[in-house]
DNA sequence: TGGTAAAGTAAAGCTAACTTTACGTCAAGT
DNA sequence: ACTTGACGTAAAGTTAGCTTTACTTTACCA
């Protein structure tokens, strides 16, 4: 239950993407990007290497593991 | 339905890991381990970003997707 | 030959990632 | 006033990551 922090918003806004358009690019529907961004849950990791592709960098530059977050 | 390959094994065996001691490590079961190296399933995020702290390295040089590896 | 370590398979169960649908809110523009 | 776009919540269903337990195989070595 630790937590995974991410920058998903931020990393949106500064490509100028909607959460609508951002998940049609993903492939995934816009719920999970609000559930992602939310912390709600967690993205797989085929997801969020598509995330961090599109972004054009690294998936640990997007997600941050806090303390032993495992699972 | 795409791939993702990994290079689990490889990296684990350059550690001198057995997969009950990489288990233990990580905080999994040996068989979420064989599974993962058998490529049957994708670990999840954390799971991933642990693993790749633990060989102190980058989640993308440990997994790799093909093509479009959705979900 | 018998024991042990490492790797593998199989099956049943739980949980969370992700989907779809539908509705609510707030700001900007016309 | 009304619409439109962007963001948000809620709920029910499916799938897959991960667990546990238990059995099998292979290889090494006393």
């Amino acid at each position: 239950m630790g937590a995974l922090k991410n920058k998903m918003q931020e990393h949106r806004k500064t490509r100028g993407f909607s959460q609508e358009k951002l998940a049609q690019t993903l492939g995934v529907s816009r719920q999970t990007i609000i559930s992602i961004e939310k912390g709600r849950y967690k993205p797989s990791l085929p997801l969020a290497m598509i995330i961090a592709e599109i972004f054009d960098t690294r998936v640990e530059d997007i997600f941050i593991l806090e303390e032993e977050d495992y699972k």
